[in-house]
DNA sequence: ACCTGAACACCGTTCAAGT
DNA sequence: ACCTGAACACCGTTCAAGT
C-alpha cells in the first residue's frame, strides 16, 4: 500500500547489463536496453543507479567479486606446493574470463576519465595472487611475480577475446607455456641470469 | 580550377583522432569533434573515411605499423643472443606503449562486433616477435613462446595504463622481474619441470 | 517512493544543394 | 569532387506529473 513499490533493483540492473555486455558488447549497453530487459522505461533506472557510468563500474565490480570467490575456491582445492598453487589460479582467471569474455577484458581495461576501474574489488582479487606469488618467489619478492603472474593471465585472456591468435597453433599449450615459464623463472629455485637488472626490493 | 580540391585528408583525419583519443580517451574520437580538428564539418569525413568504426579501426592498424617499425628498430640495434633480443623488444614494446597509453591498449581490445582488431597489421607486428622467441626457445617452440611473451607484454602495459598497479612498490621492477622470469623459463636451457603439461608440438 | 512521457542536448549518418 | 546545412534516428539524462 505504500505509493510505489519498487518493480525492479540495482541488482537485476547489474544482471541485465551483464547479460547484454556478454551477449552484443559494450555499446549494446543502453539505458533503454536495460530497461527493457528489467520490465521498466530508460529513465528510471536512475532511481537505483546514478547514470551509465555507474551501472557498468557496478557490473566490473560484481565481476572482480566473483572473480576473487573462484580464485579463492581454486585456492581452497588445489594441493599445497607452490606450483600447483599457480597453475590453479592461472587456470581459475582464465575459466572465468571464458565464462564471461566481455567483462573480464573490462577488469583492467582503461574506459576513459569517466570510469574509473573499482579499486576495491580488485585489490582484492589481488590477495589470493598474492598469496600464491609469495609462496612461490618468497615474500620479498611477492609483489612484482605477483603483477607478472596476473599480468600474462590477464594479458592472454584479453588476447584471446580479442581473437588475437590466429596463426594457428594450440591456444591451451601457449597458455600452459607462459604459465610454465613463470612458475620456472619466478621460483627461487631458477636465480638470475647474469647481467640481470633485477634488484632486492621489498614491497 | 577543379570544382571542390580536398580541405583534408583520410591521413589528417586518422592523426586528429589518434590525438584526441589520447587526450581525451575513446568517448571523445566522436565525427564533429575529429571534424572540427580538420577543419571541416562532421559530414565532409565521410568522404575520407566509412564510418567510426572505420575510422577507430584506422587508428589501430596505423599504431600497429608503427609499432612493427619500433620493435624492428629495437632488434635492429639490439645485440645477437636471445636473451637481450627479449629484452630489446619487450622495452620497445613498453615505450611504444607509453607514448600512446590508449592507442597501445586498443591494439588487442575487443570493441564489439563492428569492430574487428586489424589482423593483416598485426600479424606484421608479431614477426619480430616470432623472430626472438624462435631464437630464445627454438624453432619448434616459437608460437607459444611468442605468444606468452605478448600475452605478459600487452597484459602488463594494459594494466599500467589503466591504473592497475596502486599497492605501491616499483612497477619497472614488475616489469624486469615477468621479462627475466620468461626468458628463463622460455629459453631451452631451463627445462620443463616434473608434471609439465607441455608437449612438443611443432606450429 | 518509484515509474512514466515529454523534452533537451548530443551523436552518427544520409542527402540534396552548393561550389 | 568535395563541402555544407538540414534532417533523422538514436542515446543519456532531467523533470514535472502520475500513482
Amino acid at each position: 500500500m505504500s505509493p510505489a513499490p519498487a518493480r525492479t533493483s540495482r541488482d537485476a540492473i547489474l544482471e541485465a547489463a551483464r547479460e547484454l555486455l556478454e551477449e552484443e558488447g559494450l555499446d549494446a549497453v543502453t539505458m533503454a536496453a536495460v530497461a527493457s530487459r528489467v520490465g521498466v522505461r530508460a529513465p528510471s533506472l536512475y532511481k537505483h543507479i546514478r547514470d551509465r557510468a555507474e551501472l557498468v563500474s557496478g557490473v566490473i565490480a560484481t565481476a572482480a567479486a566473483e572473480l576473487t570467490a573462484a580464485l579463492e575456491h581454486a585456492l581452497a582445492t588445489a594441493s599445497a606446493e607452490p606450483a600447483p598453487r599457480v597453475r590453479a589460479i592461472a587456470s581459475a582467471y582464465r575459466a572465468f574470463a571464458h565464462g564471461r569474455p566481455r567483462t573480464a577484458a573490462l577488469l583492467f581495461a582503461d574506459l576513459g576519465p569517466e570510469l574509473p576501474i573499482p579499486q576495491a574489488e580488485l585489490a582484492r582479487s589481488a590477495a589470493p595472487v598474492l598469496e600464491v606469488a609469495a609462496a612461490l618467489a618468497g615474500e620479498g619478492r611477492a609483489l612484482p611475480a605477483a603483477r607478472a603472474l596476473t599480468a600474462f593471465v590477464h594479458g592472454f585472456t584479453s588476447m584471446e577475446t580479442a581473437g588475437a591468435f590466429r596463426l594457428g597453433g594450440g591456444v591451451d599449450e601457449a597458455f600452459a607455456t607462459g604459465v610454465e615459464a613463470l612458475i620456472a623463472g619466478l621460483g627461487p629455485a631458477v636465480s638470475s641470469h647474469p647481467g640481470d637488472p633485477q634488484f632486492a626490493r621489498p614491497s
